[in-house]
RNA sequence: GGCCCCAUCGUCUAACGGUCAGGACACCACUCUUUCAAGGUGGGAACACGGGUUCGAUUCCCGUUGGGGCCA
């Protein structure tokens, strides 16, 4: 047989959305597949018919591509394999790898019972193992149910681990498996077995929570004959309080992610550093940098706590290194979402750009443009809200101190350099600083303290728009200077 | 309870026997500025504990403690 190139595979459950832990998984597979010009295969696990749906499995493939992670074969589902995953239970039986066990759960239950006094594990005895053979005959004869048992060897069972090293275990700790049940469906690890070995899998690289099946899965590739493929466990993800990342800690699954605003890169980027480092002081890497730099080697032992903060900080830092003109078409979808009306044009990416440096996500980003096309909708955020308690009276003074001023640069002229020069001859005139001038309009028109400089918001807003808007809030009653007016 | 894995700032991490233990997020100052962000500069902040091995341990070995996973 001569060398082959690496095949690795993602094999999800579909019972629910794709976990961000499940995501990274397929990453580094992904990665790794990538790094190595191997093959990445895509395994839909569906054998638990209970809980498995295609919604699902569809709401995981939109989550891979969304992702950027694209696969080589598949998706293959489990559930399509179960005749192989029987015969190979049937090939162990018929070499005596395996036996047939006619203990039915209440005997199993009992002899746990008798077995186990102290906090001993319950193993089972192998009793039906030593039924002779005609003994087995009388009871298939009599239509017995049974189960399939693998004959686990008592000897040590050890693997080199990608990213733990060496791991070993006692075969004489582990149970003697069931690898097909009564009604002659196979049992996970059985399936997970016969499936990497048909697909030739060659790493199996999946979550440390899978460490404790590995040498059973070993003891099966052994006895079936195949090759043992390297593993590399990586470690788990976790929420703030340690514990293992699930729901009640908040968004889990990347669709979540998408609907905060995250962009797909920054996303793949966050997740590729949790639980890897390239060994340098490299934070922002594009697809292509992390398939360079990627190495099992670089795989961290210990879990990794999901930090949603430093996700957004990396998100704004690709919003704001992003040209507007790519940003614009998930900022109108958002748009959409919110039921803003927008010309849908090329007229916001100006607004886009003027706005993306502040924003950590998209719908940041929406949310000020929103703003930007019809500042009444404006609600007073926090800071916004403290400005105009602290200001009183002078707030609603400062507005129409402001709107007499720009209501006299006519339209063809409103543009950033003029209304700057126009608000600043003003505040010389009153004697006040620039800012208490300023930051009334700005909140009048964002409802927050955080904008672009305040002529440019001016500018973006629209002469018309600012000054109606400036009108309402300052109390006057309405536009000062309608569209047209002012000359 | 059994088996297994793990242990550097609050968090993500670098270090592969000798470093003032480095970077990033967050936080705090200062700076820039037309406010707030962003940017820039600086600051506080970690080798879980105890034994070995070694001239020398964050690093290697053992144990303790703590955390996690799987099974029960």
């Amino acid at each position: 047989m001569f060398a082959s190139i690496p095949r690795v595979r993602f094999a999800p459950s579909p019972t629910g959305y794709l976990h961000v832990g499940g995501a990274r998984t397929a990453l580094f597979n992904w990665l790794y597949a990538r790094k190595t010009g191997g093959r990445f295969i895509l395994r839909i696990e569906d054998t638990d018919q209970e809980r498995s749906t295609p919604e699902h499995t569809q709401v995981i493939l939109d989550g891979l591509t969304w992702l950027g992670l694209d696969w080589d074969f598949g998706p293959l589902f489990q559930g399509d394999f179960v005749e192989r995953h029987r015969a190979d239970a049937e090939g162990l039986l018929a070499s005596g790898k395996a036996y047939r066990c006619f203990c039915t759960r209440e005997e199993l239950e009992a002899q746990r019972k008798a077995t186990t006094h102290g906090g001993e594990t319950f193993r089972y005895d192998r009793r039906c193992d030593r039924l002779p053979p005609a003994e087995v005959e009388a009871r298939m004869a009599r239509g017995m149910p049974f189960v399939i048992r693998f004959r686990m060897p008592h000897e040590e069972i050890a693997w080199e681990d990608a990213v733990h090293g060496r791991i070993s275990f006692q075969g004489h700790d582990l149970d003697d498996l069931v690898i097909l049940r009564t009604d002659r469906t196979p049992i996970y690890n059985l399936a997970v077995v016969s499936d990497d070995i048909a697909m030739r899998v060659t790493h199996v690289i999946r979550g440390d929570d899978h460490i404790s099946n590995t040498p059973k899965q070993i003891a099966l590739y052994r006895a079936l004959d195949a090759p043992v493929p390297v593993f590399a466990h990586v470690p788990m993800i976790l929420g703030a309080d340690g514990k293992k990342l699930s729901k009640r800690h908040g968004a889990t699954a990347v669709g979540d992610y998408q609907h905060q605003g995250i962009l797909p890169a920054a996303m793949r980027n966050f997740l590729a550093l949790l639980g890897w480092s390239p060994g340098e002081d490299r934070e922002i890497m594009s697809g292509e940098d992390l398939i360079a730099l990627f190495s099992l080697e670089g795989i961290q032992k210990k879990p990794a706590v999901f930090d949603p903060v430093k996700l957004e900080w990396m998100n704004g830092q690709y919003l704001s290194h992003m040209p507007a003109a790519e940003l614009v078409a998930p900022v109108l979808l958002e748009l959409d979402g919110m039921g803003i009306a927008h010309g849908g044009g090329d007229g916001i990416a100006p607004v886009i750009d003027a706005v993306k440096a502040r924003s950590r996500t998209i719908l940041d980003v929406a949310r000020q443009v929103a703003v930007r096309l019809d500042p009444g909708r404006a609600g007073l955020d926090e800071k916004g809200r403290k400005l105009v308690e602290k200001m009183g009276d002078g707030y609603a003074r400062s507005l129409r101190l402001a709107a007499d001023t720009l209501r006299g640069i006519p339209e063809g002229e409103w543009v950033p350099g003029r209304i700057l020069e126009a608000l600043r001859r003003q505040v010389e005139h009153e004697g006040m600083s620039l800012g208490d001038l300023l930051q009334p309009i700005r909140v009048a028109l964002t409802g927050s303290t955080v904008s672009e400089p305040v002529n440019e918001l001016l500018a973006v807003v629209g002469r018309a728009k600012a000054l109606e808007r400036l009108g309402e809030a300052g109390g006057t009653g309405g536009a000062g200077g309608g569209p047209g007016a002012g000359r």
